[in-house]
DNA sequence: TCGGTTGGCTAGCGATGCTAGGATCCGTCG
DNA sequence: CGACGGATCCTAGCATCGCTAGCCAACCGA
């Protein structure tokens, strides 16, 4: 639904509608709204792992697997906007980064490190996967919201992954 | 106000509160709420690219002005997290990539391709000012937003710029 | 003096997230 | 067998949201 048109149009009552029942019904399995869209995010979030994985282990090169998970990264990014949103760009009330993130959210953070791991030369991986998500992250973000020019996409996407190879040589 | 207590506080009563009017006379002045929002957001943009330009040209050396403008950039996202949520974040009606972008915007984002000029290489100046300008807005929101792992802020800044700064040669 | 324009107001509409309180079913126990 | 108690679900409604209709008073040129 809200991949179809927008989460704003995702309304409690509509939702209800949906499932078939009453609107309260929603509040006895859920806190409230965030917690729906909590529960939305942390199902993608593990549907993100299992295609960076796949594009990851698809290819034996380090290189190419990491261009194949940034390729796949971005393309999920692209395609399914609504759901990335709830994931990474609306505030949720999920803890990150210290211990407590989602396990799907480390998993497909753990594809990030592994991809990365035999290219990082001397620096740190944890911090090298950190900056390559979210330098993704951003161009994804920027380019949904059309604030890059359109159809430099792969321009970019080979800029920043040969930067980021190159920096550890 | 937003800076204050969020965006979700702020509300079309307590802005016409604010200002001493009744409600209705913001929608003489302005289409509605987005609208509101928006002419915040092109406020806040010139804001930022003088706070860019004056940390770049404060340095000689085309890596120390990078450096300096980048940290420049993330300042400004972590102590305006408001106004760079209405900025970039935030659904816009205000148009993009294209050249009829606002006039602050494209003066900041010609303050990161006067930057990178110097060290591009042999790479297209504007794709590399995309790419690292998405990237700290990757980085900026996703540690916002507690994704990252806290204190770690300066080792991603300086693990991404000399990625990029490597990457040219 | 008068009529139009301007600029402000009160009141209210539809929709939102969420909750209070009552009804209905169904297994359990006296 | 029949009353009780806990689920489970519903209708109705609250406060608040963005936004608008319609009115009123002051001003200003003819």
């Amino acid at each position: 639904m809200a991949e179809a048109e927008g989460w704003e149009s995702v309304t409690t009552r509509r939702l209800a509608e949906r499932v078939e029942y009453s609107q309260p019904v929603l509040y006895s399995h859920f806190k409230g709204k965030d917690a729906i869209v909590a529960a939305v995010a942390v199902d993608g979030m593990g549907e993100l792992a299992g295609l960076l994985r796949e594009a990851r282990t698809g290819r034996s090169a380090p290189e190419e697997a990491l261009r194949a998970m940034a390729a796949a990264y971005l393309d999920f990014a692209r395609e399914r906007p609504a759901l990335y949103d709830a994931m990474f760009v609306q505030q949720i009330d999920v803890t990150f980064g210290t211990g407590e993130s989602p396990a799907p959210l480390r998993e497909a953070f753990g594809e990030f490190v592994s991809a990365l791991k035999p290219l990082a030369g001397g620096r740190d991986v944890e911090t090298l996967a950190e900056v390559t998500w979210g330098s993704l992250h951003g161009l994804a973000t920027l380019a949904r919201g059309r604030r890059l020019r359109p159809g430099h996409g792969d321009a970019r996407l080979d800029l920043l992954l040969t930067a980021i190879i190159a920096g550890g040589s």
